[in-house]
DNA sequence: GCGATCCATTTGTCTATACATATTGGAGGC
DNA sequence: GCCTCCAATATGTATAGACAAATGGATCGC
């Protein structure tokens, strides 16, 4: 090929073939687990050096998209794990690594057009419609928190179909649906109410409240309420200051 | 130079280097906006081609390390601001960002060999002294914060002399202590005793509790123990699954 | 003294090549 | 069927050379 550097406008090749795998890869054309090409595929089908593929390979492993094996190829890797508090977490998988047993009980599943309500929650469009679930997970029997959840069916039609009352949508959405920006807000409140009944909580008992948004493209996904009892749950965070 | 790759031990050249020049920044030998060496210098000093500092170089920048300016060379960064949770902050900014008036008041300072509980809070050796601190943060006069802090004098020497009745070691210790990681822990409970009096709170009101612990190349720096009024304060962090 | 211009320097990107290293899949022996 | 060994293959690391782009500083003209 010719020594031509910058010829695509003035952006790097090399940028320019990153952008497309990322794309791919969170798009969910390339599901995790998918079998990136080779870099041997790859340089052909960019028509560029080995050098330059395996610097984008290589990134997108240093940033944790993918996972390099030797002989085997690069492969599309599953959400990394990160410090606990930058994690969203899948409780009945939490459950059971604390060696307890998980059970779980959906108690409320409604479809509705979005109340001023919801849409202050989950930034939907006025007239469109949102799922809403209440559940409550357990621990060893003991009640261990209440998801209160609202899931847009547009971004996530899929999950109309799927039947709640066996698996918990926070499984599920870990599990299924891929999302490209969270927010967490983290608050304590005093158990009252619903949740305290449903905690099996004195009213007041101070608990610990997780509250989530997930984006995927700048679309909402699901927005989510957790309320745990203090004295079952906190959150652990270790870093760096360089990132 | 001879072609001759792996040929100490089985770490990479460019894993040597970059460990090398990582070490140099985080111990502060080379402090925020000093100028790495050119990459013709580096690739003279450690024997090796241009690609090889360069990537090290690159890599370093992708991680935030410096930044690289052409013609100028690359220069060793500022600490990056993180998202919230992941961050270490400046009480007394917090609040004066908020519009409100910052109120200090230093509570209790003694210095001590270590107990069995302070031990466990900071790991430091047995015969050892500590700083031990109890002080109030307010916002507009409102009680805001419970500040119980360890600070390791061995690690810190400089804090014996500091005058902590007036600026607050939160203040004094994320300006002018270096540390290169840090562990938080987040619990809700109730106020009770000493901290629900001083914060003026009923018994029993919810409170977010930020533990936090931070280390230099190992050495334990200072354990926090910050109460905050549930509802005057609550955490939010913003982050992608890619990292 | 001041501003425009040019140049040397430094980083940015890319290529072609080379050898190292790990690992998978299969061939062959038992 | 199962184990061992081997070779093909994909990634890992490193080199030397080349040109591009940006810019700090010097030089030159006024």
């Amino acid at each position: 090929m010719s020594i031509e550097q910058k010829s695509a406008g003035t952006v790097a090749l090399y940028q320019r073939i990153r952008t497309d795998l990322e794309t791919r890869i969170l798009s969910g054309e390339w599901p995790p687990g998918y079998r990136v090409p080779f870099e041997h595929e790859l340089m052909q089908s960019y028509s560029c050096s080995r050098m330059t593929v395996n610097k984008v390979l290589s990134a997108l492993a240093a940033a944790g998209l993918v996972v390099r094996r030797r002989r085997a190829g690069s492969f599309v890797s599953r959400p990394r794990a990160q410090s606990a508090v930058l994690q969203i977490p899948d409780l009945k998988a939490e459950v059971e690594k604390r060696g307890e047993r998980y059970g779980y009980q959906l108690l409320k599943l409604t479809k509705r057009i979005a109340t001023a309500n919801d849409r202050a929650r989950l930034a939907v469009g006025a007239r469109e419609s949102v799922l809403a679930l209440r559940c409550r997970h357990d621990a060893d029997g003991e009640p261990f928190a209440i998801e209160d959840r609202l899931i847009n069916p547009q971004a996530v039609p899929v999950a109309l179909q799927q039947d709640f009352s066996v698996i918990p949508p926070n499984t599920w959405l870990v599990g299924q649906v891929p999302w490209t920006e969270a927010e967490h807000r983290i608050i304590a409140c005093n158990a009252a109410g619903a949740d305290a009944a449903e905690l099996k909580l004195d009213e007041g008992t101070a608990c610990l409240v997780i509250e989530r948004k997930t984006w995927r493209n700048g679309e909402p996904i699901t927005a989510v309420r957790l309320t745990h009892p203090g004295h079952l749950y906190n959150l652990i965070a270790r870093f760096t200051p360089t990132g």
